[in-house]
DNA sequence: TGTACATCAGTGAACGCGCGTTCACTGATGTAC
DNA sequence: TGTACATCAGTGAACGCGCGTTCACTGATGTAC
């Protein structure tokens, strides 16, 4: 049956946002089209109505993931404090978590890393998120900031990622506080 | 037919070594295991002679890969100069692009952390090479060398982690050339 | 030493399953007259 | 205003495919006599 026009949009969008805080959750070979359509209240079929591919959807997840943790960032106070508050959020227990909502980086840069045609649109989101990170917040030094945000990302995505894949909750906690402890 | 029995151990091995290779390359979901069993010279049929499920050759590939990485430290002089070599062969531009026998934290952690059933083999494989990178190598303070280890293992996982996600090769050597100056 | 038989790792066809993708069909909406 | 028709997103069965896993069978080796 023919839906209202106007319907179609939204539908698109709430695809994207399902599909993205599902392939956070398990990967892009985690969920098939059918669930990510399933989470967006729709069966299977259309999908091809809204994207060519499922490959096509990683990459619009990517992108949409991309611009929320930029918005996100934007809305943190540029301040030494406000660096510390975004820094000590990102290596909290409860991003540690909820994958699905969190750092699109920690969560599928190792899946991207084997597949070239999401190179790309990965490497949009590392360029925009060290520039951002870098000027944002203040650095000791203003022409070593986008190294110093360089090493401190590194820092972060890392202690995300061992924090996440130990299921010794102490040793977990040992890890994101270390190196917030650095950080902060 | 019946084969010699001394073929089997090293049968055994050949899987172990070839599926420890693939799994990092392609990740887990990413390698069948006709696949893990023709790069071992074998059809796929005899595997569950020699493992009962893809999961348990997951998890002895984890500890396989392990073993080689403790190894690997360990035949590194203790030395500071030594701890800097370490370091800057881990952030090489060729252990970036040689996944197979490289980290197996950067290449199977974020798939690790989705398959609860892979938790413990992981967190073995962190406690060992925490203690061992923490203890094998001289720390600024003896007491504060844990905390040290931890927090330069996060920035080097999470720098291959970003320079491997990234096809933009200047972009990759400078988050590599960021992290090793920063730790060496 | 020679013969008959038991062993069991390897073979490869087969299984059920879920995947990404396709497509003939449906039917409420918007449009033409 | 009322009627007839074209539109097209959604439906859901179907496709080919590769996966993990199973299993009846093979046949060179080791063993018993």
């Amino acid at each position: 049956m023919r839906y209202p026009a106007s319907d179609t949009a939204e539908k698109h969008a709430r695809i994207l946002d399902q599909a993205a805080r599902l392939f956070r959750e398990r990967g892009f070979s985690g969920v098939s089209l059918g669930e990510a359509m399933k989470a967006a209240g729709l069966t299977h079929g259309p999908f091809y109505n809204h994207f060519s591919s499922k490959q096509d959807l990683m990459a619009a997840c990517i992108a949409h993931a991309s611009a929320q943790s930029l918005a996100d960032m934007t809305s943190v106070e540029p301040s030494v404090a406000g660096k510390s508050s975004y820094i000590s959020r990102y290596l909290s227990p409860a991003h540690c978590n909820i994958r699905g909502s969190g750092c699109v980086i920690a969560a599928l840069a190792a899946e991207i890393a084997r597949d070239p045609s999401m190179k790309p649109s990965m490497t949009q989101h590392l360029r925009a998120l060290i520039e951002k990170f870098a000027s944002h917040f203040p650095w000791r030094a203003k022409r070593d900031a986008r190294r110093e945000a360089i090493q401190a990302l590194s820092s972060m995505v890392g202690a995300l990622v061992l924090a996440r894949a130990t299921d010794d909750e102490a040793l977990s906690e040992e890890i994101l506080e270390a190196v917030t402890a650095q950080l902060t």
